[in-house]
DNA sequence: GAAGATACTTACTTATTAGTAAGTAAGCTA
DNA sequence: TAGCTTACTTACTAATAAGTAAGTATCTTC
């Protein structure tokens, strides 16, 4: 793994972990044994460091996407897989959802990072709308509410669930996440 | 108001808006037209100050709990009146919730803070349980899963659908917390 | 009316921050 | 092999951070 790569992978964990004004370039720089200076090479502004951690996360998204429309037959594994991205968080110990990082610290951000964000989340919540939609239409769902709504929740609860779990543990993660599921059927 | 409740107010503002390290002791005394010593003078520390913060939400969580024990004679009511903290915080310019904001940062917070953190946490979910399951009892809900479950769910939910609301606009909190409350009946 | 407490200000310190300018060693390219 | 590019280091700067020590004005209490 480059530098580079290792630079984004440690910001996108600090913002985590952290949130955006919770970590330095020095921070970074002494993990990998470089010079903060390092840093501003590959990373010019925190601003970039932190818009290029948003594009990451738009390209797992995407990546989830695909996947979901090749292999997964039901719309329920296709939400199953999407809820993955929130299982993966907490594995890595117990990371917040990168949206909800930056949503919480979104007064104190460089005001250049609102637009990627705000892009991100409507590409999550408009694919979610869909499948639930479709999953309602195919006999598979059975849930109250719009799927817009449905979407909404499940993003939130998810996010929501990933931040209590730091404070209470795993199991409360966990019980909620299968609430929503069940809720869905 | 005094200057010390002032400094507070600010406080709670700053750290549902910007996060604990988004927000400096100048901040707060610029906007009040004192020196950043005084802010000293009432809260020698950041983190007194911020442990102020969090005594004052447990206060106010254990007002809303005995409103409730008075006024409220359905469960539906006393989880409604609970539900109303967040309303303020949406009110307020788009407040986060107090302990998600901190939950999001928990990494890069003074570690003293935890253990009031987790008090309160605490607190809200077991008296939230009680309401859930006594409402349950009494027939008033039909909620599938535990009612400690249920609770984490809507806790969860409601502090992700504040963050959720900075990004994508206010309805997507309405919509939430309507679809948590009608899961409920 | 003297003594102490309250609520500050003035004037610092030390540490850390994002960011930069200039230099360098190693590798690739014409 | 001369020159350019890449990936850094060295050595800064200016701003901001939390925190402190000493002084001061005002109010309260005996």
């Amino acid at each position: 793994m480059s530098t580079k790569e290792k630079i984004l992978d440690l910001a996108e964990h600090y913002i985590q972990h952290n949130g955006y004004n919770g970590f330095s370039y020095h921070d970074i720089s002494s993990v990998l044994g470089i010079k903060n200076a390092a840093v501003h090479y590959h990373f010019p502004k925190k601003e970039e460091l932190a818009n290029e951690v948003i594009k990451k996360a738009q390209v797992q998204f995407e990546n989830i996407v695909e996947k979901a429309e090749v292999y997964d037959v039901t719309y329920t594994d296709k939400v199953r897989r999407f809820l993955t991205i929130y299982d993966n968080n907490l594995r890595k110990e117990n990371r917040v959802c990168l949206i909800g990082s930056f949503a919480t610290n979104l007064d104190a951000l460089p005001p250049g990072l609102n637009a990627p964000l705000a892009a991100l989340v409507a590409a999550i919540k408009s694919w979610l709308t869909m499948v639930l939609a479709q999953g309602r239409e195919a006999g598979e769902f059975h849930f109250r509410g719009s799927p817009g709504q449905r979407a909404a929740l499940i993003c939130s609860g998810m996010a929501g669930a990933l931040q209590l779990a730091k404070i209470l543990g795993n199991e409360e993660y966990y019980e909620i996440k299968s609430q929503l599921l069940n809720d869905l059927v």
